[in-house]
DNA sequence: TTGCGGTATGCAAGCGCTTACATTCATCAA
DNA sequence: TTGATGAATGTAAGCGCTTGCATACCGCAA
């Protein structure tokens, strides 16, 4: 059953004429074997091609240096430079990223983390913090070391790395108001579950109602696709009385409607204006470009790798909570009123 | 050193009364052991929350269920659904998924590579065709199970399951030959390690030779993002004659170009025309949305999936290269002269 | 009763690696 | 010369799991 294809280190050690122990430290401790030898042993390795066997590795040492991060979706840029960043991170402090995806799905999560903790993750980066009980007691049961980030939950005590979802609503709510819009509609992705989509229309309607005299005309929920987006954009303008702005909770949804008034013939921002959330490439490439709010993907993955790394490293003081700030980014879709 | 948080097999067992051979087998063959057994194995397992350890599990099995994917970059979306497709077929085989990315780098790729392998990757999903000795060396030592995706070499022993890159780049471009342009101007990504991109160059160039009264009035190689896609374009047109056609490798550098000519004050596709490769959801998004080349990336993730775990299963019989065709799309962008 | 076949379970050997501990050997001070 | 010291290396146990083989037990036919 041996695969004869892979040496092991038993291998490298006939070959170099010593012991596997001598290989071993040669590998993880290189100073602690004479310079002879370790040529020696490094000849080896490199003409049989040895790779360690991550098994063997994970077993004797009880740590992986693998930490497994899961998305809710690969399938729009919306958590890839975020991911990217924290990628690059770990892999600088020589540890690898195991990528699951959940599709938005909390049972599909709970797979995931069991399934990436059996591959033998060190640690975990999840998305957001709502998740359900059962997953909740698994990820205490076995004390798995996790950061959430893209939020930054008061309560609770997982570390964090994220934004004040409720208030990034808030604000760009704010700024549409201050531009003289009163009669609001909303376009969200699926709330269930999503505790930053959930958050974001509770800010935006807080916004709303901290204006007397503007109202909310309609709300849809769909999925992040650009057809999706799109029927809900139409939905939202068959009432009688049609919004002056459409408030998107991700630049996907905002870019679907966009396209979506385009096709009705309606002109952004002159006839209607639309704003985005999330700032990804697409809100910069559309006509006009997408007034949105700035998530700084790139730094939050940076900070969530190292507060993940430090919490494995078991080094103290650390801060829990890193609320980090959003910006608004103004474009072309929001018209002054 | 035992990690205390983590029951093992052992202690499972001793929570059910039976030896850990039976709790395995109740996991992995279910149907050798007894009803009542069964029941008294899973309540043990579900309160002590117990999850297989994987570097046992691959020690023991000599195999992990677990296949890697070596993708160029993360950071566009030109392998996000080719990449979803594929680790959507693999977990409903049972099989996890794990992505390295090499930023275009050979040496980059060996590392991943070999750190895959080192993971317990059963196989790999490489990206084009193109490697250096050394790697190749180490694929064949190794008698890695390996797929080619997004190309489709007529040479080499390796399955691929891809496209021609070559013909579509010829494609493209007698497309727009087709539409009365005969000065015409490309950008695409470096070449240097990339056959994809080197191909479609390759193939551009030879449906213009082809095409006596044609000319190429300049060639500029940049990394894919807007900004130096922007750069190469307003490169191209500081000569004394400006091309009436800019063809570019891939849809990042197609819109670069094209907020580029905006910038400049030229009108797309009235002052120039572009095209793109790849028809990613960019490509949809701009005005005018963009003439581009539909790559099969669904298809295409789904398919290699397929051949490598048929690979992997020693299924006989197999085809080895698979050639899917790519089709143009024409949208907005191409002009007829 | 004996013995047979079959099923359910246990035993124990390894899979490749790390590491505490044991061994060897050279060096050097007394 | 001797013994203490410490550096270099070897020995072997054990990490959690799977699985071939041994064992125990059952029912049943002879």
């Amino acid at each position: 059953m041996r695969d004869s294809n892979r040496p092991s280190l038993e291998d490298v050690a006939a070959l170099a004429g010593v012991s596997t122990a001598s290989i071993s430290r040669c590998i993880n401790s290189p100073q602690k074997v004479a310079e002879p030898t370790r040529q020696r042993i490094q000849n080896a390795i490199e003409t049989l091609g040895y790779v360690p066997h991550f098994g063997g590795r994970a077993l004797a040492r009880n740590r992986t240096n693998t930490i497994g991060a899961i998305i809710p979706t690969m399938d729009n840029a919306m958590f890839a430079s975020g991911l990217q960043a924290f990628q690059e991170t770990l892999s600088a402090a020589g540890v690898t990223l195991l990528v699951g995806s959940s599709n938005y799905d909390p049972d599909q999560e709970f797979d995931a983390i069991r399934s990436l903790l059996s591959q033998g993750a060190d640690g975990l980066l999840l998305i957001g913090a709502a998740r359900p009980e059962k997953t909740q007691a698994f990820l205490t049961q076995h004390a798995v070391p996790h950061v959430l980030a893209w939020c930054c939950p008061k309560t609770g005590h997982s570390p964090s790395v994220g934004f004040d979802n409720q208030k990034s609503g808030h604000d760009i709510t704010a700024h549409v108001l201050a531009h003289g819009h009163r009669k609001l509609a909303v376009i969200c992705g699926l709330r269930e579950g999503n505790d930053r989509a959930t958050a974001r229309v509770v800010g935006i309607k807080q916004a709303i109602a901290s204006q007397s005299d503007a109202q909310l005309l309609g709300l849809e929920e769909c999925k992040y696709s650009f057809e999706e987006a799109g029927a809900a954009f139409a939905q939202l303008l068959t009432g009688p009385e049609k919004p002056s702005a459409v408030i998107c909770g991700s630049d996907v949804l905002a870019v679907g409607a966009l396209l979506q008034a385009r096709k009705m013939g309606l002109r952004v921002p002159e006839d209607i204006s639309i704003t985005g959330f999330d700032d990804i490439s697409l809100a910069q490439v559309t006509t006009p470009s997408l007034t949105t709010v700035r998530v700084p993907q790139h730094s939050m993955g940076r900070k969530a790798a190292e507060v993940l790394l430090a919490l494995l490293n078991q080094e103290p003081g650390q801060n829990l909570r890193h609320e980090l700030m959003t910006t608004i980014i103004d474009r072309g879709t929001l018209a002054r009123i």
